[in-house]
DNA sequence: GCCGATGCTTGAATTCGTCAAGAGTGGTAT
DNA sequence: ATACCACTCTTGACGAATTCAAGCATCGGC
């Protein structure tokens, strides 16, 4: 419902966010794009985030680091390496959605009805692929 | 008036910009904040940034490299630097602007109504000290 | 079985950002 | 005036994030 929230930051929320869960805004980034017990290779991760797939091999390395995920293999083809969420990982996830969700000071500061107004004009912007399901 | 673009963007419009005119996007946010014939003290130009002093200097100094602006002194105070837009930085200040203005895909999608609606409906944010004026 | 295409990794380079330390200057108190 | 503290900018070191070129292993078709 929200995902307009990503920019529309006061002082970009991904950051503050990172920075009280001592992590980096490209973990963040990069969490948000894995489901729990759903591996994804590396290229789809890449493109997901919009970079360069050895960008993303060094974001999964930094992850790693951290036993924020795990690499696997998928056996139908040896060449692609999956990520997949530790328990660790998927628990950092929830509370990088979580803290995301709480709604800036920015939308706070609206009443309900000027709220449902921007709610029904945002609705009608063509979607361009939310960061995370909501 | 859209001054929402900077973050809505599909895929971050300062960036493409950037790209488009062959200069970084740490460029564009610094010639934004250069008003032509108005020199600004190094440490202004990092408040209004938001980044540390050295991270200006090191921005100015890429700037100085390109000829897109100056470095001066003021009479009253020898400790500060100031950093002025040459022709060539007004002349590409005004080329990033006059592109930043285009409205993305997502709102030319949209009808005159529904813009006017999301329009008031944006009216109504408290407002975030907007990059530059329009 | 060869060969081009594909998926990932590595290395170098650049940008952006922070912090710590230093040089130069300004202002103030003694 | 001297000493001392505050302020402005710069420099250097470092980490994060990003891109490109090159390399290795594997896959698929011929």
């Amino acid at each position: 419902m929200f995902t307009f929230f990503w920019s529309s930051g006061s002082r970009n929320a991904m950051v503050l966010v990172s920075q009280e869960l001592g992590v980096t805004p490209g973990h963040v980034k990069a969490l948000l794009e894995l489901e729990p017990d759903q591996p994804r290779p590396t290229g789809a991760l890449a493109e997901s985030l919009h970079c360069d797939a050895s960008n993303a091999t060094w974001l999964v390395d930094r992850l790693e680091e951290r036993d924020l995920v795990e690499r696997g293999t998928v056996p139908t083809d040896r060449r692609v390496k999956t990520v997949v969420l530790t328990p660790l990982g998927a628990k950092t996830r929830a509370a990088v959605i979580e803290r995301l969700h709480e709604p800036p000071d920015e939308l706070l500061a609206l009443d309900r009805e000027d709220l449902e107004e921007l709610r029904a004009a945002l609705a009608k912007l063509p979607k361009s692929e939310p960061p995370f399901g909501a």
